[in-house]
RNA sequence: UGGGGUAUGGGGUAAUUGGCAGCCCGCCGGAUUCUGGUUCCGUCAGUCUAGGUUCGAGUCCUAGUACCCCAACCA
């Protein structure tokens, strides 16, 4: 289910309406989504390809999905795959899936030229005195020795790296342009750079390759890309970007690069470097753990695709360095599901509830809703008898203000069957409840009472012997927030590697059995539930229900 | 330290480009409810600061302030 595509009021939309109106582009509209294939996709990344692709899509134009992959250090197979996999989750189909090491050759022969029109030169220090001579923020950079080269001996030793015959780190093929230039990034920018990294699409066919700089901005003018879209961290590049493109023939119309803001969400790590960390030290089972933030992650927690995504088209466009609270995504989350989930009930803390006045042995079956929302979601057969499991949390031995669960003496509902009134209490040697006694009221089956009193609660429940036994995984409200021993100078929430808590002695409708791995359910009364797809009988919550109760006793303090 | 970017309720984002500051989330209150869920209704609350132009300023001008990005052979 796809929701309509964002009103286009934002300011790159702004921007694609007047060069449309100009008539740049001949009102073509191409973008592209330009990971590098480095790690796993993440929430943030969500934002990207959905402004990206829908850009296009409003426009009538295409997306591209294009791979980065100029640096064969940190790209793997595993990554390109993940991430043609989670775009399409999200629901977009890339027109065509490219890499920019196809464009190696031609970025290549685009060096040389630029060489021969005294634009670059082979530089022989290392990277730091490059860096060092590169100036400060307000102090001028200084040429580099070798900035003088003639094209004639730039283009030699260019071809002589390529060719090989230096070591990684020796020589760099650097734009000449201004060593003065207030703008860092035009302080003559390294293009080339030796590295005997194994490319994993272009395996050991060279040993330079091009720098951002020189790939990005070429990659999206050999395909045509009309705008640029990128993040705000790129804004001071955008200078080179364009630099780049004019000292090229072009086979269309220079692109625009347009940059917005990321998507941050509160107490969210959504930097590849850490998460990876993560994975490679065995904090998290891998890049698609559920407490992950990554697409992969959520999707094995139930996060459906399209609340991402409706949550991405709402938070709109713009330049505003912004976090938004996580909340804001369980939100939209709960509302997809709430549509769709079907409902089971399930125990998490069980405790006995015992129907003294039940026929002994006597089972009787109710049919339920599978969802209330939705009818069409039919119904289902749950067995009842008189040996049940309650919530544990829905049990006091005598009520506090404002809780209206089971206490001796109240009479509540359990959901879809009948109504019952606790008697007493057995405890254990601690003095615990370890089980409640209860009768029932057989003119209240179904659910209602002929007289028409009322209660207050309904409660969820399952019976003892036709409960089947699982597993669930609880996780705070929270992703991993930090690394442990973290030490980047930033100020870090401690990382819980406990985030999650394990409950085994969960108990399950039977029906619970057939639980589509991925696919939330929803546990009544307790939120949302995603089955693992490894693990049988397992569960992730996705997110919880509001709940009034806990927030009123989290007001009492 | 130089350059660039951005400032709208508690969080996010709009405002026909000078014309009633709207929407979403949250909070609080109420109604409905066989989920303390959902749904519905209502309340609270905002234009970074100080001046200026104007009948009228979130929008224009001046001067400040705060936050973010840039000195990788990462992207």
């Amino acid at each position: 289910m796809s929701e309509s595509v964002s009103s286009a009021g934002d300011f790159i939309s702004e921007i694609v309406r007047a060069d449309n109106a100009a008539g740049t582009y001949s009102g073509r509209v191409q973008t592209r989504f330009p990971p590098e294939p480095n790690g796993y996709l993440h929430i943030g990344h969500a934002k990207a390809i959905t402004v990206d692709f829908d850009i296009a899509k409003n426009f009538g134009g295409i997306c591209n999905l294009r791979f980065d992959d100029t640096n064969p250090e940190t790209e793997e197979t595993e990554y390109v795959e993940s991430i043609i996999a989670d775009v399409r989750w999200l629901g977009f189909e890339p027109a065509h899936v490219l890499y920019a090491s196809d464009y190696f050759d031609q970025l290549y022969e685009w060096a040389e030229l630029l060489i021969t029109t005294g634009k670059a030169y082979v530089d022989d220090q290392d990277g730091e005195t490059i860096s060092a001579q590169r100036g400060g923020y307000g102090k001028p950079g200084i040429d580099s020795p070798y900035r003088n080269r003639t094209p004639d001996e730039n283009l030699e030793l260019f071809r002589r790296m390529k060719a090989g015959e230096f070591a990684d780190g020796t020589r760099v093929l650097r734009a000449k342009i201004d060593m003065n230039a207030e703008n860092m990034q035009l302080r003559d920018p390294v293009l080339y750079r030796i590295r005997r990294g194994h490319h994993h699409r272009t395996q050991d066919r060279w040993v330079i390759y091009p720098t951002y700089d020189w790939a990005h901005g070429q990659s999206d003018a050999i395909e045509g890309v009309t705008h640029s879209l990128c993040t705000l961290e790129f804004v001071s590049h955008r200078p080179l970007y364009d630099w780049c493109l004019a000292q090229l023939p072009l086979p269309y119309e220079q692109p625009r690069q347009i940059e917005f803001a990321r998507l941050e969400l509160n107490n969210t790590v959504t930097s590849k470097r850490r998460l990876a960390r993560l994975v490679n030290d065995g904090i998290v089972d891998g890049w698609d753990d559920p407490r992950m933030p990554t697409l992969s992650g959520l999707r094995r927690r139930g996060y459906p695709a399209s609340a991402i995504v409706a949550f991405c088209r709402d938070m709109g466009v713009s330049k505003t360095n912004s976090r938004q609270a996580l909340e804001e995504l369980e939100s939209y989350v709960r509302r997809h599901l709430n549509k769709t989930a079907q409902r089971r009930m399930a125990v998490l803390r069980p405790l006995r509830l015992t129907i003294t006045n039940w026929p002994a042995g006597q089972v009787e079956y109710f049919e339920v809703m599978n969802n209330p929302e939705n009818p069409g979601d039919g119904t289902r057969r749950v067995a009842f008898s008189g040996e049940l499991y309650i919530e544990r949390d829905d049990f006091a031995v005598s009520a506090p203000p404002k809780f209206y669960r089971l206490s001796i003496g109240r009479e509540v509902r359990l959901r879809g069957a009948y109504f019952v009134t606790a008697t007493e209490v057995v405890t254990d040697g601690d003095g615990q409840v370890v089980e409640v006694l209860a009768s029932y009221d057989p003119q209240t089956r179904g659910g209602d009472a002929p007289d028409g009193r009322k209660v207050k609660s309904t409660m969820h429940w399952v019976s003892r012997p036709h409960a089947v036994a699982a597993s669930v995984a609880l996780y705070d409200r929270l992703f991993v927030t930090a690394l442990p021993g973290e030490t980047t100078g930033e100020p870090l929430d401690d990382l819980n590697p406990n985030s999650r808590e394990l409950l085994s002695g969960c108990q399950l409708e039977a029906a619970l059995t057939e639980a589509k791995p991925g696919e939330a359910v929803q546990f009544e009364r307790l939120g949302y539930f995603a089955a693992d797809p490894d693990q049988p009988m397992h569960f992730h919550r996705t997110v919880g229900l509001r709940d009034e109760w806990a927030a009123i006793q989290k007001r009492k303090g």
